[in-house]
DNA sequence: GACTAAACGAGACGGTACGTCGAGTCTTTGT
DNA sequence: ACAAAGACTCGACGTACCGTCTCGTTTAGTC
């Protein structure tokens, strides 16, 4: 998560390829927590980087594959998997991390622009297929682990129980709009391991979306 | 759609033009479910509606005032609330309501532009906290009547009942984009009835967000 | 062209028709002094006068129309023709009458906008064309006695004597744009006798313009 | 009319376009000579130039500014002075170069508007103050070869003797509106004449108005 | 260490849409 | 029945960005 990292900060007369390409993507998300997808300007972006927007629109075809690119480079980071000993804490660990990375600003930024009129976007849609798919996957462990100690029904599937935790806390987030904190966590977490328990996770359904999951 | 239209509608001054008006909120919904909120334009509305733009902006501010009243005017529309006899078909009924209102174009483009760059808008804001905040309100009977009957424990919270219920659907539709049919809904159903059931949706906090719950 | 009629009319004194009459007449003239033709809106008039907008234009075809009857409304003040006893005195003072009225916020507006781009339009420079064939016609008098006298050469013309005081004074107010006083208005009588004594202004050419003087 | 024209025009960082540059001004003056000030359309002047609205706004602030500039460049063509041995063989000279200017379509064009609506913009003003203030001073060496004729008496003011010349013909151009021909040219430099000789011409007062004499 | 080729700075340009203002016309309503 | 109120169409205004283009001017990689 290297967001104010490249010492290629500022508006300083930018040497060469690399940094400038790290500073505009950094603009970007920058501009990105400020005002959202729609109020983002290649202008805006290019001056913040210290660049011309001609360089900018060298590199990168148009405003959405801008905004791709640097939602790209930051989405990699993803939730570390805890392994608590239990599925409740492993729950409220994930839970509480997925908190945290979306009260963060870039943690907001990425998620609103994953979200907003930029889900338009074919490329935004395919990322975003792709980095949940990546969370249900390395979600597997923790469920295994769960069912392994017998907490968990066998047959209960990883990615039912991930779409179950992530579900209350991006509602919150995107759609009934309260405050994002540990409370809304903690309340996804008893949700899925009540769901859980009860067996009705066992879903080997597509969830994961428009990703197929053989 | 048109709930509480023609004669008196509003307390706005219209005297004249209760068809243009009409007519304009029907394009922009319709603009909005063909492009979204980025792409409407105001003068393709108004085309389309048969009427000159300035003729939308004598009666709307901008074009975000312009797609707020449309949402309202149809968001008005709400999930009937059913009484099946058993929690579980209830929620499961309910589920579907909100799943067959969710992929109707309309429910869909009014969905999706409560969600997307919109969100900015203070305006739209208060309109989906308003919306939810109804939404919660209409399922207290149906809670009131499966803890009357002995199916949930006392104390359930009708709001955390409609957030659990809403969650995963909006989670489908805006995070991890799969279709959106009865499966989901009845995963819905499954996951609420069983947090429910394990007495964690108990919650007097406030789950709505910002409304009121009074 | 009986536009500025005002007292009877029309074969109906209907409403209060008359008195709105005066008053959008005068609200024009006060907006044309205020800030010109171009400035000039319908709105404001009626506005100013008390009336609604589609009272003007069921009385006055246009924009035009109605600034061309506020002007003929205020153009009958017309400059009285002195007789002190000298062709010299009596230019003198013409001159100064003029001055006098030009300067006179009604007078500059009435010029002003006999002269702005309301030249375009045909009644305007028909009334300009009236207007100063009027007061040609009038000044006759005024030569002729100074012809009786003896100070000016028989033949002398009317006509091109009033053009001859009036053009400095225009000159001074339209074009190069300075100060209006006395001292451009005895300059003027200067200037008109020493012409008319040197016999330049006996040409019986048509002086008053597109009016065809035989 | 190009005069100071094409390589470095004026202080201003054309940088890339002076062909569209000269295009629009042209097409500012065709559209004035057509339509006058009121008339004209920064989209019309566009087209005409070839060129896209948004390019000319990018250059000039204002319809006005457009039209003020476009005057400027086209003002620059002044009436050459004439040396025809004899005061009187050179008022008629100037007076119908004047003439011949004014009737031009340019020159209808620049004068009308120099006059019209666009009296309202102060720069209009400078740039009219200007003008005359040059013909003036251009016109110091024939006045004094008049004096040193012993055609015209000592301290005749040549500012004066312009004015005296050109008002009769603006006159006839903008008040009383009849044809512009040389007759009127020929009268005017026999007033001139006339009044010249008769001593009423020096003034030695600000007779060109706002403009310093020096 | 000089030289060439790509990358960059600078900014004009055509385009699309915005939101505003005013001119005139047309329709509804009150009396 | 008619005139006041005001809604509507139309056309232009001046603004903000978008994405493209063409110029120099650097700067990096090669010889």
């Amino acid at each position: 998560m290297e967001l104010g990292s490249t010492p290629a900060d500022r508006p300083r007369p930018v040497g060469r390829g690399p940094k400038m390409h790290a500073a505009v993507l950094a603009a970007t998300v920058a501009e990105l927590a400020e005002g959202g997808y729609a109020a983002l300007t290649v202008e805006r972006v290019a001056q913040r980087a210290g660049v011309h927007k001609t360089t900018v629109y060298r590199r990168w075809k148009d405003r959405a594959a801008l905004v791709v690119d640097a939602l790209a480079e930051h989405i990699a980071t993803d939730i570390p998997m805890p392994d608590t000993g239990s599925i409740g804490g492993d729950l409220r660990e994930m839970a509480r991390s997925l908190v945290g990375w979306l009260v963060s600003p870039t943690g907001r930024a990425v998620e609103a622009a994953l979200i907003s009129d930029a889900v338009r976007l074919p490329e935004i849609a395919e990322a975003r297929a792709r980095i949940f798919g990546d969370r249900f996957r390395r979600a597997e462990p923790v469920v295994a682990r769960a069912v392994a100690r017998g907490e968990l029904p066998v047959g209960t599937d990883p990615s039912a129980v991930v779409s179950a935790l992530a579900a209350p806390i991006h509602f919150r987030l995107l759609v009934s709009g309260g405050p994002l904190d540990d409370t809304v966590a903690e309340q996804a977490a008893r949700i899925t391991l009540a769901a859980a328990r009860a067996g009705v996770l066992d879903t080997p359904a597509r969830v994961a979306g428009p990703v197929d999951k053989g």
